[in-house]
DNA sequence: GCCTTTCTGTATTGATCGATACATAACTAC
DNA sequence: GTAGTTATGTATCGATCAATACAGAAAGGC
């Protein structure tokens, strides 16, 4: 079961992961077929006869990122035995991922493409989708607390997800401008300071 | 004292407001030149001969923004009574300036050039540098409030800083995704929820 | 009037963007 | 062997990028 023609001089899924951190580090915009070709030490058309194009690229990218680097943060919310600690394993483990090596701060699915308008809308859109798609785990995760009594009945489900997910993506940016893994770490204990107060307030007043 | 030569046939200042807007809602680098002129009414000789070149017309509708749009966000700040209210107010002020159109929502600052990496250099540290001079009021107010008693000496002030600014942030990136003005009000909310613990904890742990 | 100065519109620069045409190389099938 | 198929490297495509050269137009100074 050999393919026909001459065959693939590099490794697909290596190529595939150096693209990756390129996009991951520059963005989709800012990352130049003359960039991801260097990376993935291959020509332009190799890359176009393996990726496509350059949008496919970064979809299998995407696909790649959050198997690989987002599987650890997320896979443990719904695996978290309260809502409690999944919230703060979510915000802790992003604090950790976070504070790794200079090239990979930050989220690639929050900061890659931060502009609705004027960017690729598939590339938007997929992005776009990634965060709802995660943001829905938590917030499944906080449902079935209240279900099981976890949580107050009252408590507002929708908030305080949307909370907890502001505070993840706000670490992107903290992370990109610096900040070390105790001030990451320290912010995550800040959000969850006022636990007990979140979840027994039926709709947190505006102060 | 009429200047000498023949007078510029545009309003400058209606001009470099026009670029914030393009500026604001296409981030520094996805802004073309054609759009920038486009919007601004005019060509692009005129464009240089006035803002020298794209990059200092960026770091005016920056200067722009921050003393027209950021201003009742910040001001707000060493104003308020208490440093819960200053805290609660730059939450909810950022919440409702991010509830506006659509072309508007998020914050300039933040999203404008979120990659580190490739990015010209001196924008990146124009926006880095903006970011830091906004915690840094934030965290004067806030010790200024330990001084006073008005928070325990205890308080871990960077801590407390750099959360609230992390909330902010992360309240660019829901702006974006389309979050209601209800929602983002809600978080501004949450993340209030848990102040008072927050400001009695000496080193909020990670959980 | 004429000269200098500055702005405006047209047209264009070299560089870089993403994406390919083409000839050649390397493999399977027969 | 020959035919068919696929990948590779070089060289390049048209489009777009930020930035200008240039000539004409509109003002003040004299």
């Amino acid at each position: 079961m050999a393919p026909r023609g001459r065959p693939r001089a590099f490794d697909r899924d290596a190529a595939l992961r150096k693209a990756m951190e390129v996009f991951w580090a520059k963005g989709y915009e800012r990352a130049s077929l003359a960039d991801l070709t260097e990376a993935m030490g291959i020509n332009a058309p190799s890359l176009y006869a393996a990726f496509t194009s350059k949008e496919a690229l970064f979809q299998e990218a995407l696909t790649l990122y959050s198997a690989t680097e987002g599987c650890d943060i997320w896979e443990g919310v719904p695996a978290a035995p309260t809502a409690r600690a999944a919230c703060a394993h979510l915000l802790r483990a992003t604090a950790e991922a976070f504070a790794g090596d200079e090239k990979r701060r930050g989220c690639l699915v929050v900061l890659s493409a931060p502009q609705t308008e004027g960017s690729s809308p598939s590339i938007c859109d997929a992005l776009k989708h990634h965060r709802a798609a995660t943001t829905a785990v938590l917030r499944e995760r906080l449902r079935r607390a209240v279900a099981e009594g976890d949580l107050p009945a009252t408590a507002d489900v929708e908030a305080i997800t949307a909370y907890v997910v502001t505070v993840q993506h706000g670490l992107s940016i903290q992370a990109r401008d610096g900040a070390s893994r105790e001030t990451l770490l320290a912010i995550a204990g800040c959000a969850m300071a006022g636990w007990e107060n979140l979840v027994s307030v039926a709709h947190p007043p505006a102060a």
